[in-house]
DNA sequence: CGATATTGTTAGCTTAAACTAACACAAAAG
DNA sequence: CTTTTGTGTTAGTTTAAGCTAACAATATCG
């Protein structure tokens, strides 16, 4: 994986969980991804240390502002990405994977002429 | 990087020297990707090992038919990709600099969707 | 021919991010 | 209240792929 792509997919895999769950630990994460329960505490010691998260006391993980913010604007890319791929004739379920892992290297420039194809 | 995907970077690297030089060595691929020529002797052996290239006695490095069809399968994903992008608004620029990437994380059947695509 | 420059290699370091084994502790269940 | 289960953490390993320092071998130039 290149440099933080990891980063960002855990930050989007906590919003996911919240979307569909509710309260999201550390545990939900590890199963999401299929990690082992180390590797996702680790991960989520660095997304605290780098201010994206907080935990409470029960384990609980919280988005910080920047945190939420991170995390929608990767969901955003997701979402455009498979739009596009879908609109150019992929099915569904092609696009979403392959929306996966073009989100995490796409360049802000491509994105925007993504939206604005989406658009007309 | 994910998997292997610096073996395709390598692979592609070389295949685009040769297309507009000549000789390819390893002193050329390190100045291409300003890589340190230890990090490119280390790649270069592997490329070996996985019967990718062979090295001649002066340092040429040249293609088994496995690497070649491999070097071409990817420069054509490359191409593909930047047109379609093109062809979905981008800058030239833009486009071959997001190609880059997106084209070691894409899958096969998007490939086919993607030349489909632009078939039409 | 010998000094210098170019190229390649060896050894060992670093970082990211996964892993397992083993432990600590809290919550639930008997 | 003790046992079991679930969750998190610590310590240490692994792999990929970059790096530098230092050396070896080859080429080129004076």
């Amino acid at each position: 994986m290149r440099y933080h792509e990891s980063e960002e997919m855990y930050l989007e895999t906590i919003l996911l969980l919240k979307q569909k769950g509710g309260s999201v630990r550390s545990i939900d994460i590890a199963t999401e991804l299929a990690y082992s329960r180390p590797s996702v505490s680790r991960a989520v010691k660095l997304l605290q240390n780098n201010g994206y998260i907080a935990i409470a006391k029960n384990g609980e993980i919280c988005f910080t502002q920047a945190g939420e913010k991170k995390a929608r604007e990767i969901y955003q890319r997701h979402d455009i990405i498979t739009q596009v791929l879908v609109k150019l004739g992929a099915s569904q379920e092609t696009a979403e994977e392959n929306a996966c892992r073009i989100e995490h290297v796409i360049s802000p420039e491509l994105m925007e002429t993504l939206k604005e194809y989406l658009q007309k």
